[in-house]
RNA sequence: GCCAGCGUAGCUCAGCAGGUAGAGCGGCUGAUUUGUAAUCAGCGGGUCAGGGGUUCGAAUCCCUUCGCUGGCUCCA
């Protein structure tokens, strides 16, 4: 008679014979789903492991992050194999599983190409088919180097040797062995639905010194509707490229002979920046900010004071020479406000003080990391300074948490997430500031997310040098995270400029400066914006507005007065004058992504009407010219992000 | 910056065992006067990203510069 255990999972408990496998007592088990992983005494396991205690079983589903990440770990290991089956010789560097994604990196005289993906991935099919088991071997650390190094796996001895205790875990599968902790699937057959996707360099151990691996990406899933559902959003993500989408539209371009990284910004373009930027401005002056002006460039004594030239000078553009000095183009506008500032003496009565600038600002990028309107060499911050005396931060950083969550909002982007950075606590020296000041400054920051209650994600490490700070992602239409807001405190400016107020004491005392950017620069945000709105923008940003269609050349001049009383009432409109059918020059309008169409024939002539069409949604009949600008306008008045008529 | 890939008309792309460039759409001109996603016809348009080399001859092969893409590193 063999011993019993008792097993709870999921709230029920479960006696059972010792050594009994896990897929075994789920199977008497009316679960919600099917279960793909199990955690048992905090291990990850597969569902056949025997059980041979008493304990608690948590069940890990194919939604589960966890379990993914499992998945694509083993994926890893996988495209390893094969890899190493395709092509004798080459190296393994490391192979994790990263978000949506597994990689590894491979040593090779030869780089691997695209082409190859396709090989790779037949011999992954191959070898998942065979099922191999996957098994985790314990080695003695000595054992473990001879064994890998024999292989020629250098870059394995290397890692083992930094990393394995006395004892090195590895996971073998066939002919194929991976120092590892694991966990990993329990056979090779597991992996079903995977698909490599792309190759690129990577640097070893991610430094940039060391000699440049080639890396492959994958990604896996446990059911084919998934990775097939994530293979669509690569897809869609593709066709919504504001790269593609923004020459489209004619809303921005890029021209070789400018420079890389120099956006030009089209009519279309501008005017929709230019309605972002007029509601940034009311919005501000409404939010208790005053807005400032600085010029381009600054004398090199400014930036030695304000310490770019020390720790910034990579990212600027080189100087050029006036009057036999150097003047820089500013790659922050801290700086000028910090001279406003310091333009007359303060008193604790002015503060606190919200200056903002649309800056536009030039850091020297490397040609690598250069993205469409994401990442460019000159783009415009939606900056401010908020000087405050210590007394008054926590209402500030609370005041500033709550206008960026609702400048946000304007724009539709409800759903944000929300990292906290500070500092690495194992490496103090590293920053600038006491002690206290930091304290103080992140229970600051910790009690605005609190009172309203938001979550949020704490960084450790990830704070700037000069102080910590709250980044808001915003959350697009497809699920995607973009790095937009920062709101960060700055305990070095104040420093360096000897920035100083004149407290009820009588005496000088230091501000409190709390550096932020909302939107970040208005050339990210913009492209955020196309993604998200994939083109259709929302009526109140849209460039035209309104597309006033003729149906023949006799409705030509109904059509243009149409047009200007529409303009004459705020509405952003354009008629189609040209000779073509109304089809084409509905299709015309349909393709430019204009919301709102307007029709105009014998009838609407006869009637002083017009035909109205919303763009994506199709002919919505005749309309009242007075009730439709009442209308359109209460959609611009309210920033609808949708047009219901 | 580094690794890999790419750069042919405004756009999408064909041409590439080396023999001085093509299509569709867009543009222009003309005809058509049109009712909810493409009317017809004609005509223009490219030092094949720039420069250099190999060759009798280069869009095609090689080198180099610039730009773009995917990553690495960095960041708004």
């Amino acid at each position: 008679m063999s011993e019993r255990i008792s097993i709870r999972v999921e709230k029920s408990v479960l006696a059972t014979d010792k050594g009994t496998r896990l897929s075994k007592l789920l199977a008497g088990l009316d679960l919600p789903a099917k279960p793909v992983l199990a955690e048992v005494d905090g291990r990850i396991v597969d569902l056949d492991v025997p059980l041979d205690k008493d304990g608690d079983v948590v069940l890990l589903y194919p939604d589960s992050e966890r379990a993914l990440d499992v998945l694509r770990h083993s994926g890893s290991h996988l495209m390893a194999h094969a890899v190493l089956d395709l092509f004798p010789g080459t190296q393994v560097g490391i192979g994790p599983a990263v978000e949506n994604a597994f990689y590894y990196d491979f040593l090779r005289e030869t780089p691997f190409t695209t082409g190859d993906l396709a090989s790779i991935e037949a011999r992954m099919k191959e070898l998942a088919a065979r099922d191999l088991p996957i098994e985790r071997v314990v080695l003695p650390k000595a054992e473990a180097v001879s064994l890998f190094r024999e292989k020629g796996q250098t870059l394995k001895v290397e890692l083992i040797e930094e990393k394995a205790g006395a004892e090195a875990t590895c996971y073998r599968q066939g002919d194929f062995i991976d120092f590892c902790l694991g966990p990993h699937l329990a056979s090779t057959g597991r992996l079903r639905h995977f698909k490599l996707l792309s190759v690129s360099g990577a640097y070893w151990k991610g430094d940039e010194r060391n000699q440049q691996l080639q890396r492959i990406y994958g990604t896996a899933f446990f059911s084919k509707d998934q990775l097939e559902g994530y293979l669509n959003l690569i897809e869609e993500a593709k066709k919504r490229d504001h790269r593609k989408l923004g020459p489209e539209l004619d809303l921005y371009s890029f021209a070789d002979d400018l420079g890389s990284g120099l956006p030009l910004w089209h009519p279309k373009g501008a005017r929709i920046r230019a309605v972002i930027e007029q509601h940034w401005r009311e919005r501000h002056w409404a939010g208790g900010y005053d807005i400032l002006y600085s010029p381009h460039i600054g004398r090199a004594k400014l930036w030695q004071t304000s310490g770019h030239l020390g720790f910034y000078k990579d990212s600027m553009y080189s100087p050029m020479e006036i009057d036999g000095q150097d003047y820089y183009l500013k790659p922050m506008n801290c700086p000028f406000h910090i001279l406003i500032y310091k333009s007359r003496l303060r008193s604790y009565r002015d503060l606190p003080l919200r200056w903002a600038e649309l800056g536009t600002v030039y850091r020297y990028e490397r040609s690598g990391v250069l993205h469409g309107l994401l990442r460019v060499r000159g783009f415009t911050q939606d900056d401010a300074h908020i000087i405050c005396t210590p007394g008054q931060i926590e209402d500030e950083i609370l005041r500033v948490l709550d206008f960026s969550v609702s400048l946000l909002a304007d724009f539709g982007f409800i759903d944000n997430k929300i990292d906290l950075s500070v500092r690495d606590p194992k490496n103090p020296d590293k920053y600038c500031g006491s002690d206290d000041l930091w304290c103080r400054a992140e229970a600051s920051l910790v009690k605005a997310l609190e009172t309203r209650g938001y979550p949020y994600e704490r960084m450790e490490g990830e704070a700037v040098f000069y102080g910590p700070k709250i980044d808001i992602k915003i959350k697009d239409a497809l699920g995607r995270l973009w790095q937009c807001t920062t709101i960060q405190f700055d305990f070095n400016m104040s420093e360096r400029f000897d920035m100083t107020y004149i407290g009820e004491d009588g005496r000088e005392h230091r501000p409190y400066m709390v550096h932020r950017a909302l939107l970040g620069s208005l050339e990210r945000f913009f492209g955020v914006l196309i993604e998200h709105t994939n083109g259709n923008f929302p009526l109140w940003l849209a460039p035209v507005q309104a597309a006033v269609l003729p149906i023949a050349d006799r409705h030509d001049g109904y059509a243009s007065g149409l047009v200007a009383r529409l303009r004459e009432d705020g509405l952003r409109a354009e008629a189609d004058l040209s000779r073509e059918k109304v089809g084409h020059k509905i299709r015309e309008a349909e393709l430019r992504k204009v919301p709102l169409i307007l029709i105009v024939g014998d009838k609407e002539v006869r009637e002083g009407t017009a035909s109205l069409r919303i763009h994506g949604q199709g002919d919505k009949g005749p309309v009242d010219i007075g009730a439709f600008l009442a209308k359109a306008q209460a959609l611009v008045r309210n920033r609808s992000l949708t047009v219901l008529w």
